[in-house]
DNA sequence: CTCGTTTTGTTCTCCCGTTCACAAACTCCT
DNA sequence: AGGAGTTTGTGAACGGGAGAACAAAACGAG
């Protein structure tokens, strides 16, 4: 079932192109604000840093926007792509640990341009709860279910230490919420039909790390021979001790 | 040729491998400091939210470090995994760009723990050079080679604003960093030799929306609609005007 | 020493995603 | 009106990753 507008059926687009839809519609938004009324695939991709096949085959998914020889409507494109995101409207967000990175989060005002807008602010730590940050009042934890059952949250941002995240995530859960963005290092367990994506510095700068490593022994005797102290491969005893 | 140790061979490991070591180290150390000496990947798996067929065959690329009918030494697993992502010994990393964002990564702890050392904070802006944020100088960002050049720093953050992204990544490249940890929503480009990863809150939040959407119109009628005020699905001439 | 139990390491199969290549379709020029 | 040039949309081939299933190896009991 699941019917929606008449003219499309509601097609399940690949998890790959969804990840790939808010950066088309970044370079979508930036072209219409320099005032380009069309672009190409070839255009549009470059812009995206993907290459235009991709970027075919990912618009493919929503319909036939385009129009052969001639490329895209930019204004036109943006709508269409906005809309199968689903930030047509603004949704309601609340933010929970507001620490350094919460401030952070509260202040970025990318959220209301690109279709949210923190309602809440959420905190344990009745220190905290005297501040305003960005403009918002910091509430205590415990009001967590009270705002989203009188806001209609859906998505909910974890940016607590570790230890606390995944008792966040179930009170969560528990009021109603059914997207989480975590960015606690902490790998979080919920019931199923809720999604969970993570955000984690140190998982990211450990992945460059391996590929600088491995940049770094392809070409022995560097200038920049990567961990400092570490100029030979063998020497290895560092933090970490290799057990016997 | 690119010969390292001569008991292990350089193997290439998968993309989506490399990925997940991280969340493996990240789970034994948690079991180590709990004073478990040995697991199964059965428990390892668990902890590291995988399943275990997954993280056998993820470990069997980097050799067999296990014992059948027994499990795996946390320690010893550790170290591996250590050895192999590259942080037995610390990474020097330059932050560009000390807003919010930078200010709650200049603060956040798991740097020094998890491989990294902060060695320089810088700023473009002159206001900021007079600030200490995390016991570290806000340096000017012409100081960028400099510091790269004397330190020997491999990898940099990004943690601009968008509009200033791409100097910043091309100053980077041009004093001798080839990883890059990009927060600001930007595509860059960057030579190749160089890598890039980035970090984007819009496009999480999007990703999360999308499927949001799909499970409020699955479940018509629900008392959390989605975005506030659009309780119908045609309903949809939000901040954005659907084109004629 | 032998057998049963446990758990790893690996093989095989399937599926998703990427890329190539080309037909279809639209515009513009003559 | 017709043909040349351009650009989209998609079918097909290809590669990589996920998961199931099993053989190999270690341990312990008797």
């Amino acid at each position: 079932m699941t019917e929606r507008t008449p003219t499309e059926a509601a097609r399940d687009i690949p998890e790959a192109t969804v990840a790939r839809l808010p950066v088309y519609l970044r370079a979508l938004t930036s072209l219409a604000e320099s005032g380009t009324p069309t672009c190409s695939s070839e255009e549009l991709a470059s812009a995206a840093g993907v290459n235009s096949a991709k970027l075919r085959k990912d618009l493919s998914y929503l319909g036939s926007y385009g129009t052969r020889g001639v490329g895209y409507d930019v204004e036109y494109l943006r709508y269409q792509i906005a809309r199968e995101i689903g930030v047509t409207h603004d949704w309601p967000v609340v933010i929970v640990g507001i620490g350094n990175l919460g401030h952070a989060l509260a202040n970025f005002s990318g959220f209301r341009s690109r279709g949210f807008r923190v309602v809440a602010l959420l905190d344990a730590d009745p220190g905290r709860h005297s501040e305003q940050v960005a403009g918002i009042d910091v509430r205590p934890f415990r009001d967590l279910a009270t705002i989203v059952a009188e806001q209609g949250v859906a998505i909910g941002v974890i940016s607590t230490p570790a230890h606390a995240a995944q008792d966040v995530a179930d009170a969560m859960v528990a009021a109603g919420i059914t997207s989480i963005l975590n960015f606690a290092p902490q790998v979080l367990s919920v019931p199923e039909g809720v999604d969970v994506r993570k955000v984690d510095l140190s998982i990211e700068l450990q992945i460059l790390a391996y590929h600088q490593q491995r940049k770094a022994s392809a070409v022995e005797g560097t200038v920049l021979p990567g961990p400092d102290g570490a100029g030979d491969a063998d020497d290895l005893d560092g933090r970490l001790e290799a057990p016997a």
